[in-house]
DNA sequence: TCTTATTTGTTCGTATGTATT
DNA sequence: GAATACATACGAACAAATAAG
């Protein structure tokens, strides 16, 4: 097997390998060939076919552990519908955290999440912003690693001025039935309106490690904004995601009510 | 100067060029220091040096021409808001071009765009699953590079049902008045609702070669259809965009009207 | 136009380190 | 402890594009 010269080596290789992933060659989960063995199948050096992998790795095709493979990766992306994750409809069936764990079994896939910190902080820079908060003021937070199946897919953390959620359920463990939305809405805080603005950024150490990320790729993050009647904003989730990982999904009418 | 042992010292030389560029030191549109230059500098081999720049390429925070040097990204990202793009309003300013005019010209950027195609074509199965077209049907392709000052940042490439297109100012290169949106509503078919639908993919060659964009560096593809008062899509655009070079901006209410 | 220096792109061979089995 | 697998790094070399003379 030999690779043509028009295009660099690790260049081909890597078309080749992301071919025989997308054609079931190589399936979910499974190993490929290690890469002293791809070096002599097609005839390059050792670190040709690091550099081919590191492609692959940064597309997100696979991912790679030290001392056991190359492993192609297991959870396909997954599809996120903004639109029906706050309708007071979702809230009322108790979809809380419904929306995820919907998203995450259609793919067949076990959802779970570790709640990592609750509490009162000063906010960051942006997040005082999107809130509106003049400074001195705190903010209850809320962190959570959120998985499929083992697989790390999301880090979401989660704002809300602490005038408002000072006493309230909100600063418990569980939010209670229909979540972090309801609560608000008992407050007279119904969320009535949301945004999200997007980016694609470098993640932080803690980011990439969590979500086993190799240097150089990068993270979608959302900065979700929930606003009441009174066009206040009331709470604020940035989602951090890997940005091979999902499908966004945005629907709108033509004339805005 | 000398690099610590934690990290790998390609990851560090890119922390610490990435913290220079976001410093100032390097303006946008500045050289980096050659290679030869950095390595002699950090005390690392040339590979090292371009190995952490390769994830400085990855992250779109600079461009390098093979022979010239290694610059920094002039254009910032540039705000996208979908739901501004569509509206009546927007129309009838005659904005069919003038969302990604105004978006650009924001930023102090001059906004050009070439139409690169027009004509009936068979569609590809993605488009036509999304206009949910029998097999057989033909569409109207509309395709289109965009540039802030020079710099190519989008590739938009638009469909819309030959039985609804043919023989209308939407074969010509210039749509009219309030761009295609006007024309399908003299048709009768003024879109009511929008859909996106975003993913992040490898590019193809061609767009990859049309972005610049390195080996292993993904674009953000966002599947757009419009819909009419019968719920029928009349309309798909592909825009594919650099990962790095949009901040994407969705807003909704909270109950669907 | 031709030549030469500069700059990045790519690749190899080799070596060492670290994690896993 | 030994074998295997990936991670990183160096030095050297040649290719290709660009710029300057």
């Amino acid at each position: 097997v030999s690779l043509e010269p028009k295009k660099s080596q690790f260049g081909q290789l890597a078309d080749i390998l992301r071919e025989a992933i997308t054609r079931g060659e190589y399936g979910p989960g499974a190993a490929l060939p290690s890469e002293p063995e791809l070096a002599a199948r097609y005839g390059v050096s050792r670190p040709t076919v690091n550099r081919a992998i590191l492609i692959l790795r940064n597309e997100g095709l696979v991912h790679v552990e030290r001392g056991r493979g190359t492993f192609v990766r297991e959870v396909p992306p997954i599809p996120r519908f903004a639109n029906r994750r706050y309708t007071r409809a979702a809230r009322e069936r108790g979809q809380a955290r419904g929306a995820f764990d919907t998203e995450i079994r259609q793919l067949g896939f076990e959802p779970s999440s570790d709640l990592v910190l609750v509490g009162e902080i000063a906010p960051p820079t942006m997040i005082a912003e999107a809130l509106q908060l003049s400074s001195g003021k705190s903010v209850l937070v809320r962190k959570r690693h959120m998985f499929a199946s083992q697989t790390p897919v999301q880090l979401a953390t989660s704002y809300v001025p602490w005038s408002i959620a000072q006493g309230t359920q909100l600063e418990q463990k569980d939010t209670g039935p229909g979540g972090t939305y309801s609560r608000l809405a008992e407050l007279g805080h119904a969320p009535s309106r949301f945004t999200e603005t997007l980016r694609a950024r470098t993640p932080s150490d803690e980011e990439s490690a969590f979500l086993r990320l190799t240097e150089g790729q990068l993270v979608i993050e959302i900065l979700h904004i929930a606003w009441d009647a009174k066009d206040k904003p009331v709470e604020v989730t940035v989602h951090v995601l890997p940005t091979h990982q999902w499908l966004l999904h945005y629907e709108w009418s033509a004339e805005p009510s």
